[in-house]
DNA sequence: TCTGGGGTCCTAGGACCC
DNA sequence: TCTGGGGTCCTAGGACCC
C-alpha cells in the first residue's frame, strides 16, 4: 500500500491532500483538542492552519509514514521527528491509529484474497500475491489482474497500492518498489540484467546497513557487482548460508512459497518512557510501567489464544545499548500475575544503575491454548494433576 | 534534537542427555 | 594422566523487516 498510514489518515482529513503529513509521536492524538474545538465540524472541514506541525512538537518518537509530498523535503520513515522538524517544519503530524490502520489492512487483503486466493500477510500494509492459476493472472504478463485489484481496491477504500509482479518473491517485491505510488511493474527473468543489476545491494529485501556497509567495503555497490563474486568468496565473508544466500539473491534466485498461514512465534509490549527513568528513583513509576506491560501482553495472548512459557524482558538504556533476559517456565501460561512475577526474576539478573529509557516484556516458545489444555487433560489421566500445564498455581 | 513498536530468524555457547 | 559424537533445549545478542 501507498504511504499507508499517510493515506489512511487522509481518508478522514481530505482537506490535508498534497500537503507534507507525516505519522509519528508519542503524544496522544494531537487532534482531540481540534475534534474539541472543532465539536460542531465534520473532521473534514476542521481548517488545515488548525493542524498541529513538526516544528510544535518537542518529544520523542519516529516518523511511521510519511506523505509523498513531505518526502520531497527529506522527511521519511524511521527518521527522528525531531530531525524530521528541522527538514520540513510546517509538515503536519498526525499520532498513529492503529486501530483504523488495521480496518483498512482488513479490507483490502479480504478484496485481494476474494480475487486472488492465495495470499500471504506480510504486515498491516503488505502482501504477496500467487498469481499462478487466478484465471487472467498470465494476461499481459500479470498487469491486467495488478490492474483489477488496483482498481476494487481503490474503488472500495479510496486507498492505493503499487504491484510487482514477477518470477518469485524476492522480485516482486523489488519490482513493487519501481513505480510508487500507484505502480505496476512487470519484470522477467530475462530482466534481470537490465533491471535489477543496476540497483543498489540494499533494494533487496534481506540485505540491511550492516550488510549494505560491508558490501561497500568490499567495493560491491549494486547487485550486478554483487552477481560477480563466487559463492565460496561471499560464504567466506558473510558465512556459509548468508553467504550462499547472497550469491542466489544476485541472480534474482528465490524459490520460497508464498506462505498462507503461520504461527505466532511470540508477543510482546514494549514501551519508551517520556523521560529516562532510574531503577532506584523512578521505581514507582517503573513498576506501574512494568505491571501495565505484563498485563497488556497476557490481554493480547489471551485474545489471540495463546499461552507461551517463556517469558522475557528488555530493557534500553540511556546510550541506547538493549539488553535482554528471558526465562523458560516449566509450564505455559498467559496469566498477568505469572508474566509480571517471571518477568520480574528477569529483570534481577540485569544492571541497573544506568537509566533507562525502554521497558518491554515478552512472551515466546507460543502454543495455541486449546492444544495446551488438550495436554494438560492428556497429562491429567497420567498423574491426577487437572490443568497442571495451564493454572499450576490454581 | 538523536534514534517507535511489533515481529522473525540466525548464531553461538553451555547444559544436559544418550 | 585427558577426555567422542550427536542431539535438544535454553539463553543472549543482533540483523533485518513492516
Amino acid at each position: 500500500m501507498d504511504a499507508f498510514y499517510a493515506s489512511v489518515e487522509l481518508l478522514r482529513y481530505p482537506q490535508l491532500k498534497g500537503l507534507p503529513v507525516v505519522i509519528g509521536g508519542r503524544r496522544r492524538r494531537p487532534d482531540d483538542e481540534l475534534l474539541v474545538r472543532h465539536a460542531e465540524l465534520p473532521l473534514s472541514e476542521i481548517p488545515v492552519a488548525d493542524f498541529p506541525s513538526l516544528k510544535d512538537y518537542t518529544g520523542r518518537g519516529v516518523i511511521t509514514t510519511a506523505t509523498y509530498a513531505a518526502r520531497q523535503f527529506g522527511v521519511g520513515s524511521a527518521m527522528g521527528l525531531m530531525k524530521a522538524a528541522k527538514l520540513c517544519p510546517q509538515a503536519i503530524l498526525l499520532p498513529v491509529d492503529f486501530d483504523q490502520y488495521r480496518h483498512y489492512s482488513r479490507r483490502f487483503k479480504a478484496i485481494i484474497t476474494e480475487i486472488a486466493p492465495l495470499m500471504e500477510d506480510r504486515g498491516v500494509d503488505e502482501v504477496y500475491i500467487d498469481f499462478t492459476e487466478v484465471p487472467g493472472g498470465q494476461r499481459e504478463g500479470g498487469r491486467s489482474l495488478a490492474r483489477l485489484i488496483q482498481k476494487t481496491i481503490l474503488d472500495d477504500t479510496g486507498l492505493t497500492c503499487s504491484i510487482g509482479v514477477a518470477p518469485n518473491k524476492l522480485i516482486a517485491k523489488m519490482a513493487s518498489e519501481f513505480n510508487k505510488p500507484k505502480g505496476i511493474s512487470i519484470v522477467h527473468e530475462a530482466d534481470l540484467q537490465t533491471l535489477i543489476w543496476p540497483l543498489p545491494c540494499r533494494k533487496i529485501n534481506g540485505i540491511g546497513p550492516k550488510a549494505e556497509e560491508k558490501l561497500k567495503a568490499l567495493g560491491i555497490h549494486t547487485v550486478g557487482e554483487l552477481a560477480a563474486w563466487e559463492r565460496v568468496a561471499l560464504q567466506e565473508k558473510f558465512g556459509k548460508v548468508y553467504g550462499a544466500w547472497l550469491h542466489e539473491a544476485a541472480r534474482g534466485r528465490d524459490d520460497r512459497p508464498v506462505v498462507l498461514e503461520s504461527e505466532p512465534v511470540s508477543v510482546s509490549r514494549e514501551t519508551t518512557f517520556e523521560r529516562d527513568l532510574h531503577a532506584v528513583h523512578d521505581k514507582a513509576e517503573l513498576g506501574a510501567i512494568f505491571t501495565r506491560l505484563s498485563e497488556q501482553v497476557a490481554a493480547d495472548l489471551q485474545r489471540k489464544g495463546y499461552v507461551g512459557k517463556t517469558i522475557g524482558v528488555k530493557l534500553r538504556y540511556d546510550n541506547f545499548k538493549s539488553v535482554t533476559r528471558d526465562q523458560t517456565l516449566p509450564h505455559y501460561t498467559a496469566d498477568a500475575k505469572v508474566i509480571r512475577q517471571t518477568a520480574g526474576q528477569c529483570l534481577k539478573r540485569v544492571p541497573l544503575s544506568q537509566r533507562l529509557r525502554l521497558l518491554g516484556v515478552r512472551v515466546g516458545s507460543l502454543m495455541r491454548a486449546d492444544d495446551a489444555l488438550k495436554q494438560s487433560t492428556d497429562q491429567e489421566t497420567q498423574d491426577h494433576d487437572p490443568n497442571a500445564l495451564l493454572f499450576p498455581d490454581d
